[in-house]
DNA sequence: CATGAATGAGCTTTCATTCAT
DNA sequence: GATGAATGAAAGCTCATTCAT
């Protein structure tokens, strides 16, 4: 029978809540620091005020994280999850023509990744991955390496299904992956404090680039030549 | 007939160097904070290592530039805005097709910037504008701007001359920019740290992207049908 | 009865003074900042060793002052501003002649200021305004327009009540303030170093000075003549 | 017979010049010095900028001068000079009354100093008095014991011819110095940054201030009484 | 566990002073 | 003598990190 007290259910709630923040605290803690280093950058971004965002005291922050470069490491380990099976299952399932998938593929990763805080990471780890070697491995093995595998296969269904001229795959993927990851950077550097008529609207960049890649993408009849994008002999 | 003397050498060395110095100070600093700023960053570089670097005292750095800030902008325009009127002239005089004036562009930007330490500033703005929002400013009128112009001009000239397909200048610029910066962030960020078979060559990449774009960009037989990058109405 | 263990004694020690500390320490800063402020003035007086003299470090200073210029206007607050309240109260509220009113403002002014370390902000005033002229400014509202007001109302009140002549205050304030101003800049300055025999006993200054004063104040017997401090036309 | 060559004569002139400024350096350098240290204080003087208005380089003054505060030395040695025998002279010949004489000796005071820049070095003296106790003394011996000396005469005559009332001469002539050394003050400090409306006229100051003082000062019918400013027994 | 007062190394910038020319 | 490029010791202020409570 729930106790009728109104002081009392307060009281049971602070407790309640406190108890949940003992457990919740690094993760707190890891979100603000997400928000922070997105917004300022590393070296920018000041111990205390990640402890203030996440509503403790900049003691706390240390008792959790050994230090700043140790939160640093898990705010990224945190963020780089598992994303990709996902996605693989939902364009392995995708039904219509190659431009289609990797028409709603990049239209996906932009709701997903690209507009939402995430794609904070990915400004983070270009701007700081020389400064932390390893943590820049661990995002190559995680990230890039499984990011790349899952557009090689879009591609390669395109050539498979004749849709798209033979090409060299390696390389192929960048086409792709550097306009819209550019995007994203620009977003969180200087697209913030761009001069006017400077601004980028997102999915007008987005449509434009992808309709130009598939034009050069796209199967053209049969002329006899070489593939465009293999590499040289 | 040389001097045995090996006091007297050394003493001709040192007055030789003194008198050298005077002129040459100014380049060494920009050199050594050039070699500085892309290694470790703007916020991150002290300004007495790079006076050491360059050979000289805390002090002497101030003589020639007023502040951290003045200094890299002085890197920043010795390295990078220096060049667009020579890019222009050149681009200006070009004579041929507009696909092989953007080939040779991107040729020239790779050779002369992009496969240089000055790409590190590339970087460095990437990363750190947003906490330097002066030097973002300085940057965007100094740089990208011109840039930009330089470029929009080079598809300009396409579409006058029938090449190009009619399009949006402002994001077509992006269709060429985008893969080439993000080959400069790439080198100096995760591309230090890629894991094995995932290295880019440069000259690989910048034909595949270039050719790639210049499919999508080319004039195809009339349609009727409205530009591709017109932006929706 | 106490323990005799040493040990614990220390402790015991240590801790309170520890827990004395926290709220003691911006008071232990302003009277440390007093006395270096008047020793050595505003400019030459490193934060550091406001920080010392105080028993903290460096950094604790600019825990509880967010910069030197604010120390300072602190100092003055403390020291001076702050008295103005309770001296317009007294003032207010006093009972006798303007002349004994008179003669109670200054000494009162010579006991609570003037003989103090308070009157070293004076002398520093005068000596570094100039360079520092937001520190000025501070000073002019806080301080001397204050002090103007309230002496204005004395010799008000002396010539309502028909005691002193009727005279141009805004020059008459002057009359008494500059011989107190200047003995407090005396007294910091070559008054140190005064050679035998011309040393002042503020007392017996400030009596001749104030007879004086009054002498050349009082209400004469009416001549039909112009007051004499009235501004020539 | 002068040579009518123009260019020779020219560079005669150039040659007579560099030769008359050889000597005349030491004194450029001291005015220079005079004119800054007045207006922004010793510590706040650069002394490249002392060097620039003389029209040398730094170097030349440290060739003349071993460190700033040797110049600040020399320089209130060199403006301190004997202005006393002339104004002795002046005050011993006076014909009129002591009151006309001692309005004379103050006007006098502001035209020939308070006006000029020489007030600057009072200034300067109470200023950094404590921080040169060397040059305090000196100061103290060759500009403030004359000039008590002289005024002490002023206020003498006037008590033997009957005019004043008989007075305590050592602290009488501060009722004369106090006013007239604070305007100096004041001019050069905090009146640089005064509030509106708290501008001082130097000239009404004076008025108000010597007309009220001679009040004070001048011999009362007799009263039998004591003289108001003897000091208490 | 949590706190937040305290620390002090570190940063940019200034400027009196030196010294090779 | 005269120069001015070079020096390097300070100074004000910041902030990651510690630790007594």
């Amino acid at each position: 029978m729930p106790s009728s007290c109104p002081i009392c259910e307060i009281a049971d709630k602070v407790r309640a809540k406190r108890e949940r923040r003992k457990d919740a605290r690094p993760g707190e803690l890891l979100a603000a620091a997400l928000e922070l280093f997105v917004e300022k950058g590393f070296a920018a971004t000041r111990a205390e005020e990640v402890a203030k965002r996440a509503g403790v005291s900049k003691g706390t922050l240390f008792l959790y994280f050994a230090s700043k470069e140790e939160l640093f490491k898990a705010v990224v380990r945190e963020n780089i999850s598992g994303r990709f099976t996902e996605w693989n299952a939902e364009f392995e399932s995708f039904q219509g023509s190659t431009a289609d998938l990797l028409r709603y593929s990049v239209r996906a990763w932009w709701e997903r990744i690209g507009s939402t805080k995430a794609s904070g990471i990915t400004k983070l780890m270009m701007s700081e991955a020389s400064n932390f070697p390893e943590l820049a491995s661990f995002y190559q093995h995680e990230v890039i390496q499984p990011g790349h595998d899952l557009l090689r296969r879009v591609l390669q269904r395109g050539v498979d299904q004749g849709e798209f001229e033979p090409m060299d795959l390696k390389y192929g993927v960048y086409i792709v992956l550097a306009p819209m990851l550019f995007l994203a950077m620009w977003k969180h550097s200087l697209g913030t404090c761009s001069a006017a008529g400077m601004e980028i609207d997102p999915d007008h960049y987005i449509t434009v680039q992808v309709d130009t890649i598939l034009l050069g993408l796209t199967k053209r009849p049969a002329t006899g030549a070489a593939p465009l994008n293999a590499k040289a002999p």
